[in-house]
RNA sequence: GGGGUGGUAGUUAAGCUGGUUAUAACGCAUGCCUGUCACGCAUGAGGCCGCGGGUUCGAGUCCCGUCCACCCCGCCA
């Protein structure tokens, strides 16, 4: 029978004690934070989840003082002691730091050796250091947080579906490889040597097959797996919350995630998002407003810095004397670019004169953009009288030209103008990453975080189909089972490139952090969607022929969306990366620190499995 | 696949144009100290300068390659 655990009880957490506990006996369990030694007495603080208390051992009081004066960081420690008020000792930075508890009897139920870095919250230990201790990591406060938030957010969407109907289904992992989306993790059959299962990257056939099924209204919290490359925001295998219903259109499905969201955000950060959007709704956007104004469907609604499509104007001018813009301007006026879809396009976007941005600043944003493939930054200051200055463009371009865009961008004398032009998709991307990114550099937003603003909107309504520039023909921009407006059917076969649908995407301060669709349930419609993308019946029987039958079966009209419960978290508990809110995360390579996987395995596993790995 | 940043005691960093014994802070160890809470004071230990090659009389420093981590493009809901 120990002591401690079988006889004393733990009756507190050490960061919940408070004067109104003073004169109790407690008996508390936790690792030591930090131990101050004063030849007579000895304090340490004790930490467990709920934040540290002072421990003080006396010499001249109870039994425990060698131990005290033994012990190390981290530690595990049991002490009973008596609370105790801190007169005019108190410090007034820690919740506890009225009181503290004289230790009375003690025990170690571990010791530590030195950890390689102190478990603190500002630590300066590099991150490849901590996740290779992710268990010292995760005992920092900040990460207890974090974990604790999300482990909140998951039962708040687990009381949420529940409230409304929603059934929560496993649906398999090891699934049949269908082509297109994410690359899959493969793994192999013993069974049937030479075949694989893929790890699913989303339940999204399944859901539908329950949709179909008759359940209606269903929900999981589910991990996915996608063998492709890491960023900030993206892990290998990531969590879901995924979402389908029955006899919905958008705006129920909207709905019902705003509901989730606001109570999400209330109750992980006690926000009441009534008072920013207080019909219940987020705004929505057009995505081809979003393009326009922000050069990509996920736009930062924090702050300004807006594009200017220049592409008509520059046109009516003729390129206006700027020999970049000549060949664009030239090709739309032939005719060889449509003007409603043109392949080539003028952006720009305007650095207020506020900013004091030198021309060393200019160069660096250079050196930035060309890191994403463009070819350069061209860019120009405006003089009080409106002329360019500081610009390889100012001696070519004519008054007329200048004159338009300094209207057009509504420009200010000391701004700098900001250029980009030519294929679309470069241009929005990089676009896009230089607001952004000017918009840190000016401080309009952190460099990560929110700085205690959430703009959360929905953008609606994309194309259906991308143009795959290496097979030059029509893809499903998301899956083939997305439906399209009934207004753009005609253009099915007409005109692929203008066909829009019902997807969309929910997004939060510059992250994408869910995104659906109402689903094709008209097997005609199917079919022309198919042809439209040279998918054959054949080929499509054999991808997806298990969803075309059961869509055949009596598929009620339904949709659904999935949000990035990572992402989430890492948005409401203000961390830098999705690795802040992920247990046990891997690295941008994919490999676990801690456990060194992925790892060889020995050769009979292999000969088993009848797989042979190439040199 | 491509671009960028970084890698020096346990940790975080400094180390200039190549030069003799590689610094500092924190941590750690030992001793002192009964009111600290970033405790203080004294003393001390601690280094494959990521790894491999090259240039050189001499490389932490210069060159080439490579590995690892992070950020971005491509890719990816």
């Amino acid at each position: 029978m120990a002591r401690f655990i079988d006889e004393l009880k733990r009756t507190h957490l050490c960061g919940d004690l408070r004067e109104a506990h003073v004169d109790q006996e407690v008996v508390l369990f936790g690792w030591v934070q930090s131990r101050r030694d004063h030849g007579g007495c000895i304090f340490v603080d004790l930490r467990d989840k709920s934040g540290v208390v002072q421990v003080m051992f006396d010499p001249s009081i109870g039994q425990s003082f060698e131990l005290g004066d033994a012990s190390r960081s981290e530690w595990v420690l049991g002490v009973k002691g008596k609370v105790r008020d801190r007169g005019e000792m108190k410090n007034p930075r820690i919740p506890t730091g009225s009181i503290e508890v004289i230790a009375l009897e003690a025990t170690v139920f571990n010791k530590s050796e030195t950890p390689p870095f102190a478990i603190e919250d500002n630590t300066e230990t590099g991150e490849d250091k901590r996740l290779e201790y992710r268990y010292l990591d995760l005992r920092r406060p900040k990460l207890q947080k974090a974990l604790i938030a999300r482990s909140k957010m998951m039962s708040t969407t687990r009381q949420h579906f529940d409230q409304n109907g929603f059934i929560e289904v496993e649906t398999p992992y090891l699934l049949k490889y269908t082509p297109g989306g994410a690359r899959n993790f493969l793994v192999p059959s013993r069974h049937q040597p030479g075949s694989f299962y893929a790890l699913a990257e989303s339940p999204q056939l399944f859901k539908q097959l329950l949709m179909v099924a008759g359940y209606d209204r269903y929900f999981q919290i589910v991990k996915c797996f996608r063998d492709e490359d890491m960023r900030l925001d993206r892990q290998p295998e990531f969590t879901q919350i995924d979402v389908e219903m029955s006899f919905v259109n958008e705006d129920d499905i909207f709905g019902m995630i705003e509901g989730l969201l606001f109570k999400l955000f209330k109750n992980v950060l006690g926000m009441d998002l009534h008072e920013k959007y207080p019909s219940g709704h987020f705004p929505r956007m057009r995505w081809g407003e979003s393009m326009r104004r922000f050069g990509n469907d996920k736009p930062d609604l924090r702050f300004g810095i807006e594009h200017i499509d220049l592409t008509e104007l520059v046109t009516e001018h003729d390129g206006g004397g700027i020999p970049f813009f000549e060949p664009i301007a030239k090709k739309l006026k032939s005719g060889e670019y449509r003007k409603d879809l043109p392949e080539e396009i003028v952006k720009a976007l305007v650095i207020p004169a506020s900013g004091n941005f030198t021309r060393a600043d200019g160069d660096k944003l250079e050196q930035y953009v060309k890191g994403m493939g463009a070819g350069g930054l061209a860019r120009a200051k405006l003089g009080d009288d409106g002329s360019w200055t500081q610009s390889p463009l100012s001696k070519s371009v004519t008054d007329a030209m200048r004159v338009a865009i300094n209207k057009a961008c509504n420009a200010q004398p000391g701004d700098i103008l900001c250029f980009q032009f030519g294929p679309v998709d470069k241009v929005h991307t990089i676009m896009a990453n230089l607001r952004v990114h000017i918009a840190k550099k000016l401080g309009l937003i952190p460099e990560y975080g929110s700085g205690g603003r959430f703009e959360l909107l929905w953008i609606t309504d994309p194309p259906l189909f991308e143009r795959d520039e290496t097979s030059k023909r029509w893809a499903a921009a998301h899956h083939p089972f997305t439906r399209p407006h009934d207004a753009c059917l005609d253009l099915l076969e007409k005109d692929p490139g203008k066909v829009l649908c019902h997807r969309y995407d929910v997004v939060l301060n510059g992250f994408e952090v869910g995104g659906g669709s109402i689903r094709l349930h008209d097997p005609s419609v199917q079919a022309r969607v198919f042809k439209a993308i040279g998918i054959s019946d054949e080929e499509a029987e054999q991808k997806f022929g298990f969803l075309l039958r059961a869509l055949k079966l009596g598929a009620p009209p339904h949709g659904g969306i999935a949000l990035g419960l990572d992402r989430l978290a890492m948005l409401l508990t203000e961390g830098e990366a999705i690795r802040d809110v992920i247990a046990f995360p891997k690295t941008q390579k994919g490999t676990d620190m801690m456990t060194g996987a992925p790892s060889p395995v020995n050769a009979e596993q292999l000969v088993e499995l009848k797989i042979a790995t190439l040199k």
